[in-house]
RNA sequence: GGGCCGUUAGCUCAAUUGGCAGAGCAAGUGACUCUUAAUCACUAGGUUGGAGGUUCGAUUCCUCCACGGCUCACCA
């Protein structure tokens, strides 16, 4: 459809320009979107290959490249231009010169606009100002862009555009591109360390007729042919358990759960979890893991031990600080020891500290709250917070001396609680219990068919949850979940 | 869900005690055979997020809505 220029709004005039541009190529017998375009390496190898060779190096003895990549500058001067071919990671120039070129790859370059993709051919040297540079011969259009992109200097700003449009913002945005490449670094560093322990990766069911393993509100999902209401899950839990029972004695599953609670800075519907279960460790031994495992993903990935976040400098050296729970409050709040015991005792303490909705809590609740009150967003180097009350924690085994506390730890950096780990609880009848006190307490199904699998015998195991986001913020010295998930929930436009 | 803040050209940003909405990049035309945020000249580009209201006049003030940000609440 044809439209008139004083009806045209402005992006529609630059998408009408390139699409000129597109049409112009074409009645060139130039096909704008060709089949392929063999590259032997790409811009950013060629850059390192060569970025060592002098100019003199070059001219004696000139490779030739051929690469493909997307047109990101163009400096025109007459008949000569130079111009930027990026791969995304980095980039080389283009000397195209006129005189160079037959006349229709003249023709061709002068229908590209930035964002194109194009493949070049010619041999690699060095302009006067020592520039690596492609003298280039031969010139093909591999895709047209129909839209413009970002600018070159500033980037794309806007939060909300970033987020929806992630490739804008990874194209022209480097340090948004580093949070991703990082995040690839460290996943995939993490799983490289726990196989080295002897840990295999499983995969289990996302969908679960009956979500456990945490207490969060499921999505809900149905299956036709079933017809059965399923359960995107909000933990791998009780299935990565189920393989203890089976003999797989180390396991892990790095994956995605989703919660249906509210989102914020440090929650996004569907996140990435690591869970990992390992019999006959308990959670001390977890501890000592934990600390192997993060420390020396972040030497890895940042190359030092020291992490700048939030304004904090977060030091990861080991051992890490560990603390019980009860000692964390007093340690860090005017509470005494005699706030902490008994009902009545606590609620005072709790109403002094504007906990909400207290008489719904029960005591182990009410205690977990005064720490998040009073400790939690003071622990800013990492810091074990260990033995949890019974009354939160059905799946953790009691400690020796305290029935009403178990062997339950989380880990906290930068004030976020980053993993969740216990000494798991193997008696089939009291877990049956707590799951019964559970379902009484909270509502939810006691999973009897995971009790089933427990009942068949699970060997003493530790298991531990690692919030794979919240490390990425911590690793990226990003404040948002969002920023740190390529694709972040947002709600649809229009 | 509550409170506060934001939304101006494709992108990055100005501006108005309420009085013709402006620049850089990108785009178009022209000049230019070593530039690199190339340069120079000219041109075009706007329903100031949307809908109402107040006003002679609203981009600016008010109300509602949409989306986003921060924060509290909810929630591990």
């Amino acid at each position: 459809m044809e439209t008139k220029d004083e009806s045209q709004q402005p992006v529609e005039q630059l998408i009408a320009n390139r699409r000129a541009k597109l049409d112009a190529l074409r009645e060139m017998g130039q096909d704008p979107y060709p089949r392929r375009f063999r590259v032997e390496r790409s811009v950013s190898e060629a850059r390192s290959l060569y970025e060592g060779l002098s100019a003199e190096e070059l001219e004696k003895d000139p490779p030739v490249v051929r690469l493909g990549g997307r047109l990101r500058a163009v400096r025109g001067h007459g008949k000569v231009s130079f111009a930027d071919l990026s791969d995304g990671l980095g980039q080389i120039q283009l000397y195209v010169k006129k005189n160079d070129l037959d006349e229709s790859a003249w023709l061709v370059f002068k229908q590209l606009d930035l964002g194109d993709f194009l493949g070049v051919e010619g041999p690699v040297f060095r302009t006067r100002a020592g520039e690596l540079s492609v003298a280039v011969k031969e010139l093909t259009v591999l895709s047209k862009a129909l839209r413009p992109l970002p600018e070159k200097y500033h980037g794309l700003a806007d939060r909300e555009a970033r987020a929806r449009q992630r490739y804008l913002d990874l194209l022209s945005n480097p340090e948004s591109r580093e949070v991703f490449e990082i995040r690839s670094k460290a996943i995939s560093s993490i799983r490289r360390r726990l196989e080295a322990a002897g840990f295999i990766e499983v995969e289990t069911p996302m969908m679960q007729p009956i979500p456990g393993g945490a207490t969060a509100r499921p999505f809900v999902t149905h299956h036709n042919t079933l017809d059965l209401d399923l359960y995107l899950r909000i933990a791998p839990e009780l299935f990565l358990k189920r393989l203890i029972v089976g003999g797989f004695e180390r396991v892990f599953e790095l994956n995605r759960n989703f919660r249906n609670e509210g989102i914020s800075t440090r929650h996004n519907p569907e996140f990435t979890m690591l869970e990992f279960y390992w019999a006959y460790a308990d959670y001390e031994l977890l501890m000592d893991f934990t600390e192997e495992l993060i420390s020396g993903v972040v030497e890895e990935v940042t190359g030092g031990l020291e992490v700048e976040w939030g304004g904090h400098t977060i030091d990861f050296s080991r051992p890490w600080r560990r603390l019980k729970m009860r000692d964390a409050i007093l340690e860090y709040s005017d509470l005494t020891p005699d706030d902490l015991v008994g009902r009545e005792r606590m609620e005072k303490a709790a109403r002094d500290l504007d906990v909400q909705r207290i008489d719904e809590r029960s005591d182990g609740n009410l205690l977990a709250e005064l720490y998040e009150m009073t400790a939690e967003p003071l622990m800013i180097n990492p810091t074990f917070i260990m033995d949890f009350p019974r009354q939160i924690s059905p799946f953790a085994k009691s400690c020796p001396d305290d029935p009403e506390t178990v062997e339950r730890f989380e880990l906290f950096i930068g004030g976020m609680e980053l993993a969740n780990a216990f000494t798991e609880l193997n008696d089939p009848d009291e877990q049956r219990r707590r799951l019964e006190f559970q379902a009484a307490e909270q509502g939810g199904m006691v999973d009897e068919d995971f009790v089933l699998a427990m009942e068949h015998g699970l060997p003493p195991t530790g298991g531990e949850g690692i919030g794979i986001d919240r490390l990425i913020m911590l690793l990226t010295n990003q404040s948002s979940i969002r920023d740190a998930i390529l694709f972040p929930q947002l709600r649809p436009r229009e």
